[in-house]
DNA sequence: TGACATTATGACTGGGTGGTCATATAATAT
DNA sequence: ATATTATATGACCACCCAGTCATAATGTCA
C-alpha cells in the first residue's frame, strides 16, 4: 500500500504516476520492469517515487490491485445473476466479460496475465495476500451446484472441470493479448465470441459422437 | 549452431557447459538468464564462451533444440502408434509421455516451458525457426481423422478442438513442473494419471448430463 | 627445436538496475 | 517574518549484465 504522502498529491499527478506504473508493468515483467523508467516517464525524481512507496514490490502490489479491482467491475453483474443461468450460460458470460475486459483494458489485462504466469509462487503469495485460488474454488463451487440441479453429471471431477473451465479462460485472455499486440487492428469481437462458443459446445457436449 | 570450436572440445567440457547453462535457463527466461552465471558455475572463462557461441541467444537456440530433441524421443513410439488408437486413446499416450518427461527431465520441460510462454513472438519465431504451431496442426490433424472415421462429432470445431486439447497439455506439464518446485516429493505418477483420465473423460463426454 | 595456429582468459566498456540520502525547495503554522 | 514540518531531487552506491579484445597459454606440425 502507498504511502500517506502519496495521496496527498493532487489527483492528477497521482493518475500521471499510475498511468505510467501501468504501461511499465504492462511490456515487462515484475523483474525486468524499472523504477527508472517510470520515474523518468512521469516526469518526477526517481526519489520521490519512495517517497510515495516503499519498494518497487509496493507498488507494483498497488498496480495489481487497481487492475483486480477494475476487472471485477466487469465481472460483478453476470455474478449477481448466477441463480438465474445454467452453468454454462454464466460461463459464457464470464468468458465474454473477460474478453471484453482485456479489450477495453490491454494493459491491465496483460499485468494481470503476466502475473499468473510468474513462477515464484511465494512471490504470488505475498502479493495476493488470501486471494489466491479464488476463481478455481468459485468454478468449483458453480459445479457443484450444477451437479445437484442434474445439469451436470455426476461422474465428473469437480476440481479437474474446474481446472479446465479457468485455464482455458486465461488462454483465451492470452490469445486476445497476443492478436493485439501483433496485428494493431482491432479484432472482432464477434469472431471471438464465435470461438468462444465453439469452446464451450465441445466443453458440454464432450468430443465423441 | 554453435561454432565449430565448440565441437573440438572433449565431450566432457561439453557436457559441462550445456549441463550449466541448463541449469540457468530452467531457473530463469532468456533476458534474466545470465552468461557470466553459466561461465562462471561452468568452470570456465566469459570469453570462452563466446569462442563457442556466437552470443546468448545462439546458446539458448542450441538449447531449446536439445529440449526438443528429447522430448521427441518421449513422443516418438506413441506417434508410431497413430493408426492404431483412438483419438483419445492416442491423447492419453501423448499426455502422459509429457508427464513422464517433465518428470523425469524437469529443467528440460522447464526450458521449453518458460520458451513458450515468452510473449515476443518475433524472438519465438527467430529461436523455433519454422517449426511453430506444429503441435496444434498436429492436433488438427488427428481431429480430423477422428471425425472421418466418426469417432468425433463432426458439429465441433476442429481448431477449436485442437486448441483446447494443446493448452491443455502445457497446463498439466506446468502444474508437474510446480508441485515439483514447492514440495520436493516425486509426486505420485498415477496420481496424476488419475487426473488426465477425469480430464480427458471431460473432454470426451461433456459436462452436461 | 622453432614456427604457426588454435584456444583460454579476465579486465574492461558501456549500459542497466533498486534503493539511499544529504540537500534544496515549498508549504504551513506561529 | 520566522520557525517548523513536509516534499522534491538527483548524484551516488553497490551491484549486475552482454559482449569485446589484447594477451597469454596451449597444441600442432616440420
Amino acid at each position: 500500500m502507498p504511502k500517506k504522502t502519496f495521496y496527498n498529491l493532487s489527483e492528477e499527478k497521482r493518475n500521471i504516476i499510475i498511468e505510467t506504473a501501468i504501461d511499465e508493468f504492462a511490456s515487462d515483467s515484475f523483474k525486468n520492469a524499472s523504477i527508472s523508467k517510470i520515474a523518468e516517464r512521469a516526469g518526477i525524481a526517481k526519489g520521490s517515487l519512495y517517497q510515495y512507496f516503499i519498494d518497487k514490490k509496493d507498488l507494483y502490489k498497488h498496480i495489481i490491485e487497481i487492475s483486480g479491482n477494475k476487472k471485477l467491475e466487469y465481472l460483478t453483474d453476470c455474478i449477481a445473476r448466477i441463480e438465474g443461468l445454467k452453468l454454462f450460460e454464466l460461463i459464457r458470460e464470464l468468458y465474454k466479460q473477460g474478453i471484453l475486459f482485456t479489450i477495453e483494458n490491454p494493459k491491465l489485462a496483460s499485468i494481470t496475465n503476466n502475473f499468473l504466469k510468474e513462477t515464484d509462487t511465494r512471490f504470488k503469495e505475498e502479493i495476493l495476500g488470501t486471494n489466491m485460488e479464488k476463481s478455481n474454488q468459485f468454478f468449483e463451487m458453480l459445479i457443484e451446484k450444477s451437479k445437484q440441479k442434474g445439469e451436470v453429471k455426476n461422474e465428473i471431477d469437480t476440481k479437474v472441470g474446474a481446472y479446465i473451465i479457468t485455464h482455458l479462460n486465461t488462454a483465451i485472455v492470452d490469445q486476445v493479448l497476443n492478436h493485439m499486440e501483433f496485428s494493431e487492428i482491432l479484432l472482432n469481437q464477434e469472431e471471438l465470441l464465435d470461438k468462444v462458443d465453439k469452446m464451450l459446445f465441445i466443453l458440454e457436449s464432450g468430443f465423441n459422437s
